[in-house]
DNA sequence: CCTTGTTTTGACAATGGTTGTCAATCTTTA
DNA sequence: TAAAGATTGACAACCATTGTCAAAACAAGG
């Protein structure tokens, strides 16, 4: 997942959008739009439902938070330290998550792209494991 | 995408299951369970909607076909030639799939986990961008 | 080729995440 | 402070996918 420096679009500073960025501000690890509706709701800082689904598309499209495809389909959401290029590694169970970074894999799919003649690519790349605590656990 | 060679659960031979089995066959793209339903209707070999999905389901279960998660949450489905582990390398706009393989990205990700001391490991990746048929027609 | 036990089907309802709607409300700028 | 424009939120609408369950189809044995 990309953090992409796109020109931020000018938007009004907002009760809603500010909550929203508090929660992710300090949330660790990916979060759905439902959950980060209900962390704002049991705060008692109240945001519409489709506020905070907006308030990510957005932020998502500014490269500001990083969007992640749960294999349910659901779309996880979470800011990231490093404004470059990375890749994360997600616990399965707990959403624990390294951003870690793969040079190498980059070069690798630009090269396999150009060798089949596809051009403007992008790639996903996610890995899905056990962290440490929670296969203590089991 | 792995296909994992999970024993294939017996099943009975339905028409149903052919008629899906046969458009897979044909179909060279990753393609989803809502357009493979249509694709049959159009020829006559009408099959449930429900059955398409849970046909596409036990196939992908087997590691029968390859399945991908598309960036609107829509899962597409593909009949692969390789049965090792590998990946695609898809078209944004006709969907043309060439298969990749990439060991070293295999090996990088298993580093990785091993390093933050994730366990029980799975990745995905997979390449968008624009073939060159389609690139050119812009 | 029947019969029986089991699987599968399909029409439809239900689910669940996400987006569209639009009048009321808030921000910004003048 | 007022006007212009962006934002909100309650709710409906969407749409892919899954659950339901009686009817139909299959496999195997007699």
């Amino acid at each position: 997942m990309s953090l992409q420096q796109q020109p931020v679009k000018e938007q009004r500073r907002t009760r809603q959008r500010a909550a929203v960025d508090e929660v992710l501000e300090e949330t660790e690890d990916f979060i759905s739009a439902q959950d980060l509706h209900a962390v704002l709701r049991t705060r008692g800082m109240s945001v519409g439902l489709a506020t905070v689904y907006r308030t990510l598309q957005t932020l998502a499209d500014n490269g500001q938070v990083d969007v992640l495809h749960t294999s349910s389909g659901e779309a996880a959401y979470r800011r990231c330290a490093r404004d470059e290029h990375h890749h994360h590694l997600v616990c399965r169970s707990c959403k624990a998550t390294v951003e870690v970074a793969g040079p190498a894999v980059e070069r690798w799919t630009k090269s396999v792209a150009k060798e089949h003649g596809y051009v403007d690519v992008a790639h996903t790349l996610e890995i899905f494991g056990l962290c440490p605590r929670c296969a203590a656990q089991q």
